[in-house]
DNA sequence: CTGAAAGCGCTTACAG
DNA sequence: CTGAAAGCGCTTACAG
């Protein structure tokens, strides 16, 4: 079935191409009604629908916006991914999806797609991977091509990129702050990859909020895992040991992990064991101990993006910026108030 | 920054556009080598990427898939779309992500929208609300337009139409037959919303496990829920009520919610209550009982849609036809044989 | 061995 | 008020 063209349009109406093309799109008011109606009439008729690939050829905008992440599977990036397609179609925009598996040259060779297929900008999860130059090229890439872009998540605020992302230290400081506030001293830590941004700003949130509390920050009560739940047991064995009160776990996989290795020790969550984690996936409220963790709003994170990435797209002189969201305390109960106990 | 065009390479080569086109493709043997040699050198040096916008308009291929989808946040489609992304990426293909939050009319105007942008075939997993005919409207269009299309997850085994899923009856069937075997007689099921394809045919699959084992079947001890967590609290208590000794519940979630409940009320899981779940979700190896559930390899099913959809494209003489996975038991904690018992 | 020309389906000065 | 023409960046008969 071969589409309806402005051609059959044109032909059927006995007028140019030109003619239809004005009317279609609105740009001549000078189009006597009668053609008008006539053209549009049977626009109708044909249920006639424009090629995007010709329209986008000649417009150079083409409505549509790259999408790159490390893993869709991922619920954080689900989310993030869903807020973007609902805020991208509210605005007649399509995404496309380019999942990297945390690849950097995936991240390049995506980019270069993407320009290729002349998408109007790009949203970008760099990946966490590899310590070689691929990412900075990805950014020399994209500042040459001058295609607008905004960066999501894992975000250096120092650059002059856009972007969109939780305030990480803020998170770790928060949590951390909250077991200080119910009366912990001896808080241990399980971190995430410290090599990753921000798995490192939460520990750094951390590491604020116990000197704050004028509590010696103790090496031995921080464990750098990887964020799998595994981590969870095995690091907070150690950290059992060294007499700690409560744990922040920098993920909730992770705090499940040390829930669960608490339990086989016959350490009782909370009344012996306060713990904290970060993420809020959807089984942290569900859990045996529904667990008090850091809660990022990443549907929220992804419409910002595309809102961000379409002022960008529309106004050219809009300036870059970071739109930092707030992280939210979930308080449920995994942490005890020992303050009365000291 | 403009991007090179072919012009320029030509216009550099001292040639026309023809034979950079021709030596670009690899389209013409006869073309003098040192020719060849300069061209690619100049497009090497230019990094000249060709627009697959111009390509697109006038092959009439795009290189391009639609996926459309209820929710890219469910961990299912999560995974779903993300194994379809990797089968598309190893052919150079690109994903066009529509989310539809399970209405139908947006089914219906994605797959426009994916026409008008020239996909090369579209994935479909339709969407499960509504009573009206939004979706067979749907199925009109795409055999009209012509394109290419495999359906994916909810599919009438009956139609024409290609497709890829799981076997939503054999699962609830396994799952049924597993706490049959174990020596349960009094078996619940808290179901899924049974006007949706799925939850009804995993219902099925119990019915007919039962009445195979010369069970009676006993409405009573059937409870349509909504996949809801919640539903698996309060359904399961009438449950209780009536002596089951195991729960078959149509997702994981609800098997979540019939195991909280039987905490609750003090009833021990295994020992008192076995619970089989469907899904596999990631959580389920991690609870305080790890769940047995019937595992659905999602990654494996977008992976397959996008091979089928591929040999659509590639070969319009493929037949249409369905290719449905098997549902995997996978055994873990949260069922007690009571053979001996009885 | 190579190029002029037509064309994919549109938009947009420009002319009348 | 309307149309012929050029052009977006390519591919592909066709001719020589």
């Amino acid at each position: 079935m071969d589409r309806i063209t402005i051609k059959d349009i044109a032909s059927r109406a006995g007028v140019s191409v030109t003619t239809v093309s004005l009317v279609l799109n609105g740009k001549e008011h000078r189009i006597a009604q009668e053609t008008k109606k006539k053209i549009i009439h049977i626009a109708n008729e044909l249920d006639y629908r424009p090629n995007q690939l010709a329209i986008g050829l000649i417009t150079k905008r083409t409505n549509t916006i790259g999408l790159i992440l490390p893993d869709i599977s991922n619920s954080f990036f689900g989310e993030l991914a869903k807020g973007a397609e609902r805020k991208a179609a509210e605005n007649n925009f399509n995404i496309i999806l380019c999942n990297t598996n945390d690849t950097p040259v995936k991240d390049y060779e995506y980019l270069n797609v993407l320009l290729d297929r002349g998408v109007d900008g790009i949203i970008l999860v760099p990946s966490g991977r590899g310590r070689d130059d691929t990412i900075p090229k990805c950014f020399t890439l994209l500042e040459q091509c001058q295609k607008p872009f905004v960066l999501a998540d894992r975000i250096k605020v120092g650059d002059k990129y856009s972007g969109v992302t939780l305030d990480q230290e803020e998170g770790g400081y928060i949590a951390t702050d909250y077991l200080i506030n119910n009366g912990h001293r001896k808080i241990g830590c399980v971190t995430g990859p410290l090599g990753m941004l921000n798995a490192y700003l939460r520990y750094q949130g951390y590491r604020k909020a116990i000197e704050t509390a004028g509590i010696v920050h103790r090496p031995k009560w921080v464990r750098e895992g990887s964020y799998h739940i595994e981590d969870g047991v095995e690091l907070s064995k150690e950290l059992f040991q060294e007499g700690v009160s409560a744990i922040f776990a920098c993920n909730d996989m992770m705090a499940y992990g040390v829930y669960q290795s608490a339990v086989r020790s016959g350490i009782k969550v909370p009344d012996q064991l306060s713990i904290v984690g970060f993420d809020d996936i959807i089984f942290s409220q569900f859990s045996e101990v529904p667990l008090t963790t850091i809660h990022q709003p990443a549907y929220q994170m992804g419409e910002t993006a595309v809102e961000k990435l379409l002022a960008l797209i529309m106004n050219k002189e809009e300036k870059n910026e970071k739109i930092i969201f707030k992280p939210e305390l979930i308080i449920r109960s995994s942490v005890k108030d020992v303050t009365s106990e000291r």
